[in-house]
DNA sequence: AGTCCTCACCGG
DNA sequence: AACTCCGGTGAGGACT
């Protein structure tokens, strides 16, 4: 029933295939066959295939349109195995795990691909030379052994598993696409950028808002060049340091109003404007291509089309097909759940342990019923603000907290001493830019060189370099543990949602929308709030924290909230 | 002509 | 109140 079976790609399109013993050790001859996709299809009860890359398998078999239960990338792991061993940047790829197997010379990494817009998939793609099934089963074979050495070995394997699926997910939901409605879109243009004019230039609105610019100015500005702006503004006798929005804001000056309404539609002009709707929108789809593990902490990237920065105002053009919905659903506060969950901070999982608002529930316990100074305050410790309210109320947040603040101090102090930090499941912070044996070693860096300036060696004061390092690895435990929780749900949802016509069509860090047939929106649902609940209770254990969605059934992604 | 950098916006 | 964490993207301009 939940065979495991190791496959290579061979020359052509055929494949070597061998059955996996519970060791991972090969438990029978292997087989060669013609067809990739025959070999897959023939052999339906195999339960998790082990092979080298699913980007480099998985499209061909969805393609064929084979779906599989789940995988094991070996390439993907050797990636996650090399970040906790500490020894990020060594090549991930197999034929270099092989190689320091045997103490041969490992190949460098392939250069990655750079986004091509309209390129359908990595179908067309040229094929990597095939790895030797023997060399996979070699590697195989070392990475359960480093599995069993790394400091949690059940995570780590939850971890490489969790990360495989996401993988299978991020192929399908790329072979999916984002139902996307180009002449809705085209709609929206047109309504706040007002007509093209022919050659290309800017519309209507964004020329009109550029001659209002000049005119509060006196003299022709271009709105959309900083250093021109910020002269324009010293004329008129105001001191600004950027053309930052919030920083435009405080000036009473008749230029700064059509000056934001300019960049704001400037943006959307170039980022999401005509041309990316012909770059990026075929056939009523909108397929970015999804990178799981696309961030150091775990979270995914896209490539290409900045599918994770949609504007709200262009959200109208995503819509479901006739007679289909979408289920939106937003995880409510995730960072401060799953802080609760893995500092097991008495006084936060209780907060945490409602299905209603976190922040309010923080409020009434410890910040009189003020929500604001207790999210800002919260953010702050997990961002490690330096400034402002947030830092007033850390105080009162420690006093009532304290081991869910002593947590994110405890990574925060990790990171200024030049320590790695784990997410729950293991994912592991890089090392500090040139503290090891890149080639960024001109960048004067720690406190292991040049005792002699400044504060280096001053007890309790760490240099802005340190300081700037404790402030990632203080966010990188809380979120790329945030992106555990959230791959492990991604993976339950796609189980559950196996024998369903509904498709998952969009991801972005705690945020789903699965597409589907109005009479299956309902368990769907349904499913989703049952995949976070799943996610938290497989990643942390037994906890009382929950882990609620906001789910919305739409037809239009933008009347979602 | 191509590469790299800065700026500023979008999203979480 | 201030701009702290993680990213992608495009334009313009400086540079080779």
């Amino acid at each position: 029933m939940s065979e495991r079976w190791a496959l290579a790609t061979a020359e052509g399109d055929g494949a070597l295939l061998v059955p996996l013993g519970p060791d991972g050790l090969p438990a029978g001859p292997v087989q060669e066959e013609p067809e990739l996709t025959e070999a897959v299809r023939s052999r339906p009860d195999v339960g998790r295939w082990v092979w080298r890359s699913t980007p480099e398998i998985y499209p061909r078999l969805l393609a064929a349109g084979l779906r599989v239960e789940r995988c094991y990338d070996i390439e993907d792991a050797e990636l996650l195995l090399l970040g906790h061993e500490g020894r990020l940047g060594e090549p991930r790829s197999s034929a270099a795990a092989w190689a320091r197997l045997h103490n041969a010379p490992v190949p460098p990494d392939p250069p990655q691909r750079a986004a091509e817009p309209g390129s359908q998939s990595s179908l067309f793609e040229p094929q990597p030379v095939p790895v030797p099934l023997e060399a996979l089963l070699e590697v195989y074979a070392d990475q359960q052994r480093r599995h069993e050495a790394a400091e949690h070995p059940g995570r780590m394997r939850l971890l490489t598993a969790a990360e495989s699926a996401g993988l299978l997910v991020a192929a399908e939901m790329n072979r999916a696409g984002l139902p996307w409605r180009a002449d809705v879109h085209r709609d929206v243009l047109h309504e706040l950028l007002g007509e093209r004019y022919a050659g290309g230039g800017e519309p209507r609105r964004l020329a009109e808002l550029a001659d209002k610019v000049s005119a509060a100015f006196g003299r022709r500005v271009r709105p959309d060049l900083p250093t021109d702006v910020v002269k324009a503004f010293a004329q008129a006798g105001i001191k600004v340091k950027s053309t930052r929005r919030w920083e435009l804001e405080e000036i009473d000056h008749p230029a700064v109003g059509p000056l934001i309404q300019y960049k704001k539609l400037y943006r959307i002009w170039t980022a999401h404007g005509w041309s990316w709707l012909q770059d990026w929108v075929r056939d009523g789809r909108f397929r970015p291509e999804y990178l799981p593990g696309g961030t150091v902490s775990g979270r995914w990237t896209t490539n290409g089309g900045g599918a994770l920065q949609i504007p709200k105002v262009i959200r109208r053009a995503v819509v479901a097909d006739e007679g289909w919905r979408l289920v939106v659903a937003d995880a409510d506060q995730m960072e401060p759940r799953v802080l609760a969950a893995i500092s097991r901070d008495p006084g936060l999982m209780d907060v945490a342990g409602h299905d209603g608002d976190l922040y309010s529930a923080l409020s009434d316990r410890a910040f009189s019923g003020d929500r604001d100074h207790a999210k800002v305050a919260l953010l702050g410790a997990i961002y490690g603000q330096t400034s402002g309210d947030g830092l007033k109320n850390l105080a009162m947040l420690r006093r009532r907290f304290p081991l869910a603040v002593s947590y994110v101090d405890e990574a925060a102090r990790a990171g200024e001493e030049g320590r790695l930090v784990r997410t729950w499941l293991g994912r592991t912070s890089p090392r500090a830019a040139g503290s090891g044996d890149d080639d960024e070693a001109g960048i004067p860096q720690e406190s292991e060189e040049l005792p002699s300036t400044d504060t280096e060696f001053t007890p309790g004061y760490a240099s802005s370099n340190a300081r700037a390092r404790g402030r990632f690895t203080r966010n990188f435990v809380v979120q790329g543990s945030a992106a555990d929780w959230a791959l492990l749900m991604l993976a339950a949802l796609r189980q559950a949602t196996a024998g369903m016509r509904a498709e998952l069509v969009f991801f972005q860090h705690d945020e789903v929308i699965v597409h589907c047939p109005a009479d299956e929106a309902a368990e769907v649902a349904k499913a989703i709030r049952e995949a976070g609940e799943l996610a938290g209770r497989i990643a942390f254990g037994l906890t009382p924290v929950r882990f609620p969605f906001t789910t919305a059934v739409v037809e239009c992604y933008a009347d979602a909230k």
